[in-house]
DNA sequence: ATCTTATTGTGATTAGAGGCACATGCGTGC
DNA sequence: GCACGCATGTGCCTCTAATCACAATAAGAT
């Protein structure tokens, strides 16, 4: 089992799971069916039986699953039973909004180290205490602090030479929200958040259903 | 052709290539083979090819694409030939970022209504002169303003109810910030844009390799 | 102890997307 | 005007992911 590939989508699912499970856990619902739980995620049954079955057998036949113990399980599988040390490029609007972000926090995701090429900006403290360092020092603050993940916040011309200095420091995933193509070196993982391709995709759906 | 089901990946992919069609613009390029733009957008040539093809033929043989009118017809595929009215509600951190957001205008998407449940921010306008207005005007307002995409930007629990109210006032196409899964009618189309399944994604690279 | 009921775990099946490879056809140069 | 080179458009194949359907099995009732 351990040793099949796993697709991509199931680990975006297992994301989506562990929320369903929290907000059952507010709820104080202590079993969930996998039917129960595929109309909270909007997916199909079968399809979260089978995502979980890549990583062992984590429900009881007949009964369904311990929602604390799923949520417990799931959590390691994805890695978020530890903290993860988390660098921001570009403190502009979405940067601030990010960093202030305290649902983040409560995931296990804290910001250690913040850039800025604006000299305006650095030195300057955000709201969190987090002090505005200039680029050119990424590579030691981030060792300095063993930053794990990079968020990229800056204007998209700048967007690839980010990465490359974050790679230069170490780091080994990216999270880019400037609206480009980033090229990064194999063992390093980036993913992107696009607001415009979204954007575009219900434009696409409104003109042509 | 034009009765295919497209895959939504296509749709997706095709925003990403009006993209690198820009820059190229911005290059003075003129013409592109699909090998070329395969590789500045990094997928597959046959697959540039293949996307293309489910809405006609757009390429000369023996040449390639030429750059301008290869971005005409792709952005009128997708419906970014005309304007786009949007409506957001949740003006926070994250929903300020989006409204000051100058590449959204660029690209014809235009707030045209704000909204936001804290009676201090009721009134107040934002940078662009947006006056945010109370969620229980939503409807007249969004009828009026003949909003067409809502976004939503408030917490998660709030989520849905703004979206039923969004597609009450008529509303076709929902961008949700918001980290929860919405309900919505057939006819209306729910985009989500989640940064912390990114992060977690990330997460479970670094965990697992 | 056995039967019933519910729900998991999974092999088989179906659907779909991506990539290959080649024939098609355009432009250029001779 | 003809031949050659080059990149598109597309049929076909492969590979992967999603769904179905059922056998395995746990809990509770009789
Ligand atoms: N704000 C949004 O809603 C939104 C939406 C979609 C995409 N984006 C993308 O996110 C990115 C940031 O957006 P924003 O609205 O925060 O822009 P912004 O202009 O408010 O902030 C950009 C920040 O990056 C800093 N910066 C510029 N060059 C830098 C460099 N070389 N090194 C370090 N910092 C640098 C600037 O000083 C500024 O503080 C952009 O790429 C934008 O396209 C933003
Ligand atoms: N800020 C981020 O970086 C970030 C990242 C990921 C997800 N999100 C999500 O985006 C959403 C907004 O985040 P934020 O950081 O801007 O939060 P925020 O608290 O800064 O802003 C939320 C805004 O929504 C308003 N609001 C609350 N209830 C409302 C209602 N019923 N109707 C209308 N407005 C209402 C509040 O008054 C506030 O202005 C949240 O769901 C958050 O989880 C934000």
């Amino acid at each position: 089992m351990k040793f099949l590939k796993i697709p991509a989508a199931t680990i975006t699912r297992l994301s989506l799971y562990t929320r369903a499970l929290e907000t059952l856990i507010k709820e104080q619902v202590t079993v969930v069916s996998s039917k129960r739980l595929a109309e909270l995620c909007g997916v199909n049954p079968a399809q979260i039986r089978k995502d979980l079955a890549y990583f062992g057998q984590f429900g009881v036949r007949g009964v369904g699953y311990y929602v604390k113990e799923l949520l417990f399980d799931v959590k390691k599988i994805l890695g978020l039973h530890r903290e993860w040390k988390l660098a921001i490029v570009g403190v502009g609007n979405l940067g601030c909004a990010l960093v202030a972000h305290e649902n983040f926090t409560r995931q296990g995701y804290r910001f250690v180290a913040a850039f800025d090429a604006d000299p305006m900006k650095i030195g300057r403290k955000l709201v969190t205490g987090l002090v505005i360092n200039p680029p050119n020092e990424m590579h030691n603050i981030c060792r300095d602090k063993q930053v794990e993940m990079g968020v990229i916040c800056t204007p998209a011309d700048f967007a690839q030479d980010i990465a490359n200095r974050l790679v230069d420091a170490g780091v080994k995933a990216i999270l880019n929200f400037a609206p480009t193509q980033i090229q990064a070196p194999d063992g390093v993982k980036v993913e992107n958040v696009d607001f415009s391709v979204k954007l575009d995709n219900l434009a696409y759906y409104l003109t042509t259903g």
